[in-house]
DNA sequence: GTGTGCATGTAATACGTTACATGATTAC
DNA sequence: GTAATCATGTAACGTATTACATGCACAC
């Protein structure tokens, strides 16, 4: 339902577009939140259709190229969701889980991979800071605000983690080092 | 390959189990990293068993219990995983989805949504700070520690953003009440 | 004319959820 | 005896990834 309903929110919000440019959505300014493929897109907005979330028009566009326009009853569906539906709140973070993993590794081993996750995550921030302060900046609210907002505080605060966590894993494999009869 | 690692890192770490067990992590300490139901864990298991990657004995255990172990094969496939292996950084976030969702509702039916995620990560923070805190006092190290503290960090995170979102949306909205002549 | 990017689609496979189905053990 | 929890499994369906497949338009 989700896709669903990121396709009919970019449409609500951004107008008019095409299979191919609501694609292009899920690399830019949606990237950080949500992503699919063309692959899953043009039959999701073909069902869409169906459904009656959408309408579609081919007249005179190059390339064949389609362009899909919300309906009232995509937008009633998409405020629905928002306001009545339960957010699932299922999380599956490859990234927690490998910090889950870490300590089966030597302290040094893990302390490395968390040195990596620091310039990861601290690209990550400024970028998302950047895109963040753009839309702040434009006076009337604008569509993607908040979540590059909350964007920039996950990212922030994962580079944190990784900071804290190499460190105490540097001093740990320190102390390993030093009293190498105390390890198994 | 997320599922397998994450089961051959609990096995690793925790010891042997079982199918019904290792599903019960995932609704306990790995919560709020990896989740999967035992659908899907009882068949992973047995592919991992064909893989050469646990040994599995029902030898004696009562109700048909099946108690699986990490193989070395296992072992050093899951350090392969976590060193060498770039992760995957896919984020599908439905929290913020709707985040970025939020601007095409009325600014006060937003705030009320922003305002209920106040109370949800205000309790899953104070929920994880207590996990995190119970494994750092434990002298030595413990599986799960670093997650548990990336999980506090994340959490309040997006708690914070709430916060700091639902005052500004309350805040949009009493302009647009004191000047409705300006709304659309 | 040729390469790049626009533009659409399908097929095979993998991963995940929900529902169905069954039976043993323990605590009351 | 009966309800709760332990314990395992399968089937159907939905969602996501990867790979295959095609063609137009434009810039150089």
């Amino acid at each position: 339902m989700s896709l669903r309903m990121a396709l009919l929110g970019l449409l609500a919000a951004e107008g008019p577009a095409s299979g191919y440019g609501l694609t292009k959505s899920f690399g830019g300014s949606l990237n950080h939140v949500w992503q699919a493929s063309h692959s899953q897109v043009y039959p999701e907005l073909t069902r869409m259709v169906e459904a009656g979330l959408v309408t579609v028009s081919e007249d005179g566009e190059p390339r064949g190229k389609k362009c899909y326009t919300v309906t009232e009853a995509g937008r009633a569906e998409l405020e629905h969701w928002l306001t009545e539906v339960e957010p699932s709140r299922v999380v599956r973070n490859e990234v927690a889980l490998r910090a889950f993993l870490l300590s089966i590794l030597e302290p040094a081993q893990a302390a490395a991979l968390a040195e990596r996750e620091i310039e990861v995550y601290r690209h990550r921030t400024a970028q998302l800071q950047e895109l963040r302060d753009a839309l702040f900046t434009a006076s009337d609210p604008v569509f993607g605000r908040y979540a590059a907002d909350l964007g920039v505080r996950i990212a922030a605060a994962i580079g944190e983690w990784a900071q804290v966590t190499a460190e105490e894993l540097r001093k740990e494999a320190v102390r390993r080092g030093n009293t190498p009869e105390s390890g198994p």
